[in-house]
DNA sequence: CGGCGGCTTGATTCGAGTCAAGAACCGTGG
DNA sequence: CCACGGTTCTTGACTCGAATCAAGCCGCCG
């Protein structure tokens, strides 16, 4: 079944198998049939461009091995990676489902990595054959969007936290796909360029993380040496990040009755200044009452 | 076929129909059944949680009438809004689709509004059984990326710019469902907790705004009266919010052949540039076919 | 061994937050 | 129609985190 690859030596596809599984596909033919598809493209160094920007194209790019970011390119000159990519992540998926709104694309080797694709077309075929196939994309594509979230709900954290949440982020996601590894393999810019932070007071944060004893240096890239004060310091809950180490009924719930028992309990605050809110009381559907009606005729 | 709403008088669905039109909906039958599955849950006055945080439901939250914000309180005790919705929008689509990274949304009124649901088992079967809407709802999660993402990359940005393209975005997303009025019903807190910015700083940044004529007061909220002037300001290009008006072949692009000529030019940090193949003239997906989406036997 | 990419450090600047107090506004009820 | 009370906006003074500017250093690689 790996026949397609062979010609590139042994490729690794656990990270996508995984990946996918963790997502909610559950059907073996469906696994074996993505794979089937995927044609590997070459290597890409670090710092090289995987997927240049502005183009559209007949394939989208899958990251077999190793690790980049999306970014793009601010109008102060520096470049926002606003995303990482790990072993199994379809770097352009969102370019395949709706295209006119993501154009400008544009995807860095962060390590030296192996880059593949599959046809446009078969993924077409793919996701029309196995349901559960489309469903785990669409679920990527929303995982994306809690991670954009995320960073956004972070604007009022200080440096420190920023770059330690940012940290934890990409320990978890490693995790999903296997690595496990002390090693995260960003230097400074990277982080530099992900957390919106100048490389100067980068420099001053990380210095501050080293002094607190959380993380090392190890040659350009670092390494995390106390993963428990990393995430204490961030305040790092990754539920959103869905992953199964943190949620470890995912894989119940995913084409289960869709329910869920989160319960957390927050006041919205309205007109108040930045007083502690009031508590409205207002329950979920407490709107009014439902309006129970027959189906058409 | 609006019969199961004629008991809350009539109730206006045509934002909803125009947005999935929008996002490839071209198939009359299923756009009366999603109307046909719609019940109205009631009003929200402004303010109001229309949905509270931490819980789950078996209901989908859609907002018939109205402006609404989906928001997060952040550990300052300010709230971030991380998202605004407007007629035709389900608020909590991401919680349906991957509830594990999706608890804790809050959702809350901007302007009085009308609420609606959708039974989850209801949108389960509908996009099983009309795998366009399927897709429709996957690139309605993608374009809340987008709009993510668009937000990260402003980070750059002084807060004039910021506020600025805050409201180019929401003067785009209006008329896309066919709101044309000049009249924005945000007041400046809105935007603070939007924008992330003071409500101190945005008073200023709104004088800005005033003086230059772009803006103008209108009670408690205010009213674009240059749209040309705030565009420029804003330096904004739409294009990721893929809306007919800036992309007016989208209709044909979305399931017709797509040709997109993204061609801007820029230097990567450090390496070589990209020698990847950057095929262009994709002929779309037509992912829509048969995108189905797995529900409950 | 030279050089460039990457990191460090200090000095300085600046945008935006916070605090505080007061004015304008809005809807409501008398 | 007006007065009232809570919201919302405005303004000034002050503070601070992070950006920028400017050298200098480290260390890997050819």
């Amino acid at each position: 079944m790996r026949s397609v690859l062979s010609q590139s030596a042994r490729v690794e596809l656990r990270p996508l198998r995984q990946k996918l599984v963790c997502l909610g596909v559950n059907d073996e033919w469906a696994l074996e049939a993505v794979e089937r598809r995927i044609r590997v493209r070459g290597l890409g160094r670090r710092g090289d461009d995987i997927l240049a920007p502005g183009g559209s194209s007949k394939h989208s790019t899958l990251l077999i091995e190793g690790i980049a970011c999306s970014y793009n390119v601010l109008t102060n000159g520096r470049r926002q990676i606003y995303a990482f990519h790990y072993a199994g992540d379809l770097c352009d998926l969102s370019r395949l489902v709706l295209p006119g709104a993501n154009t400008g694309i544009a995807v860095a080797a962060i390590t030296d990595c192996t880059v593949g694709f599959i046809e446009n077309r078969d993924i077409e075929q793919l996701v029309a054959q196995y349901p559960s196939l489309a469903l785990a994309l669409w679920r990527a594509s929303i995982l994306e969007a809690s991670m954009f979230r995320e960073r956004l709900c972070e604007r009022d954290q200080p440096a420190l936290q920023r770059v330690a949440h940012l940290l934890c982020e990409q320990l978890i996601r490693r995790e999903a796909v296997g690595i496990t590894s002390a090693i995260v393999p960003f230097s400074q810019m990277d982080l530099a360029d992900a957390s919106g932070l100048s490389i100067v007071h980068i420099s001053r944060t990380f210095k501050e993380l080293l002094g607190l004893g959380i993380v090392a240096k190890a040659g350009r890239v670092m390494k995390v040496v106390d993963r428990e004060r990393l995430m204490t310091l961030a305040a790092f809950d990754g539920a959103y990040l869905n992953a199964p180490q943190l949620l470890p009924h995912w894989s119940v719930k995913i084409e289960g009755p869709l329910l869920d028992q989160g319960k957390r309990v927050h006041r919205p605050k309205f007109g108040r200044r930045s007083e502690m809110p009031i508590a409205r009381g207002l329950k979920d559907c407490s709107l009014g009452r439902q309006a129970g009606c027959g189906a058409k005729p």
